[in-house]
DNA sequence: CAAATTTGTTAGAATACTCTAACTTTGTAA
DNA sequence: TTACAAAGTTAGAGTATTCTAACAAATTTG
């Protein structure tokens, strides 16, 4: 059984194989913030569990097991936070820390009834999709708001991040997930766009803000 | 800030300070299925961060800090037992292992929630009594079912042990916590006795179940 | 009360996870 | 294509938690 230590690298490597496809030792580093001969002799002990597979001086890659486990955990991860936000009315910002612990619960059941609960959700308060219980992940196709055009309207999906400091920017701004932005103008200049929403008639973003807003490309028409 | 296997200790040493008095490093390694030595170094890092006061070859106990850490780690325990129970339809026999593991989750908002949503509850699902904020835990005088005398009505209160064998073995008879159980008979032989309580008008319990049984000796009368 | 038993302590070692320092391999770029 | 930089590895060590073996103190008991 994988140590909450493993547990970690392991939803680690997932995350990197799937933002960079390859894995490098030094990403893995930095990702769990830990020196390189660390991640080094813990990739070691991950592949004599038969959950990496690793060749000296070339990347690192999920076992089928590996990968498993890892969904599994990812799964748990953002089940809890969607519990969090939609039974326990916790705020989108606050939820990432403590699913970060009982992310390590061992209890089928209690993960069960959370999905029973929620309906069977398909993402998480952020976006993000929820592994489903045989590891698969449904990768949606959501481009960054930076990429339309003004008169376009789209739909707010997800977000390429999930800091609380953003999150809490986009509480402020009232931009919540699943509302429609038609995109009014785009600033040659800095790229910050002007935007409308929902009680919002008129509203700057910048560059940095829309880069991280994804978008559904085409908003299904009132 | 205690690691998860402190906070296993401390919780050991403040129950077996309530059962028993005094606590002995033997009856610490045997609750914690450890070794004397195992048990002896920890209480000295105990000693260490001021959470037990500890004199060679003497009793332990907590100090005031120590109780406190403790009674908070206890009352997370019992609060994630009752939200299993009422809002996540576990039974009260699958809740145990499930709170070991939620009780060393650090978020003061995650358990005010529970606490809430559960609007406040006094005890756990198997009649223990919940430490409030402040550390303070109400001890409700209960006795054992086997210090009744026939024809005696009394409302069941607490378990003396909350085995899920033995929770099993209760939800098998319809024996649940605040039920009112009239004493029928007592066997002189055995001590086992003879009760009835709805819709079970004649229910034979041995003393190894009625002992385990805290009842509240003058239930309010209809 | 002296022997036997129980309880507590010390010493020494193992595993898990982490670090820094030193070294090697790989990839880049002049 | 050699030199420099980046990435990866090895060696050696520290903390936390646990163990067994050996020993010492305290308690119980005949
Ligand atoms: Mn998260
Ligand atoms: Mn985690
Ligand atoms: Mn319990
Ligand atoms: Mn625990």
């Amino acid at each position: 059984m994988a140590s909450l230590t493993e547990e970690n690298y392991l939803k680690a490597l997932f995350n990197l194989e799937i933002e960079k496809g390859k894995i490098t030792l030094s990403d893995l580093a930095n990702q769990l913030q830990v020196s390189l001969p660390t991640a080094n002799s813990m990739v070691k002990s991950l592949k004599k569990q038969d959950w990496v597979h690793q060749e000296k001086y070339k990347p690192l890659a999920l076992t089928l097991s590996g990968r498993d486990l890892a969904a599994s955990i990812i799964r748990k991860h953002r089940l809890t936070e969607m519990f969090l936000v939609k039974m326990m009315n916790f705020g989108w910002e606050e939820v990432h820390e403590v699913a970060e612990q009982i992310e390590h619960v061992h209890s089928p059941k209690f993960f069960q009834r959370m999905d029973e609960l929620l309906g069977h959700p398909t993402v998480d308060p952020h976006g993000s999709p929820i592994p489903d219980q045989n590891g698969k992940l449904e990768v949606a196709q959501y481009s960054p708001l930076t990429q339309t055009t003004p008169g376009q309207r789209v739909k707010l999906q997800g977000l390429a991040n999930s800091s609380s400091e953003f999150l809490a920017y986009l509480n402020s701004k009232e931009l919540f997930l699943g509302i429609t932005v038609e995109v009014l103008s785009k600033e040659l200049f800095d790229q910050s766009m002007v935007v409308c929403y929902p009680n919002h008639p008129k509203e700057v973003l910048s560059e940095k803000v829309a880069e991280r807003l994804l978008v559904q490309s085409a908003p299904e028409v009132s």
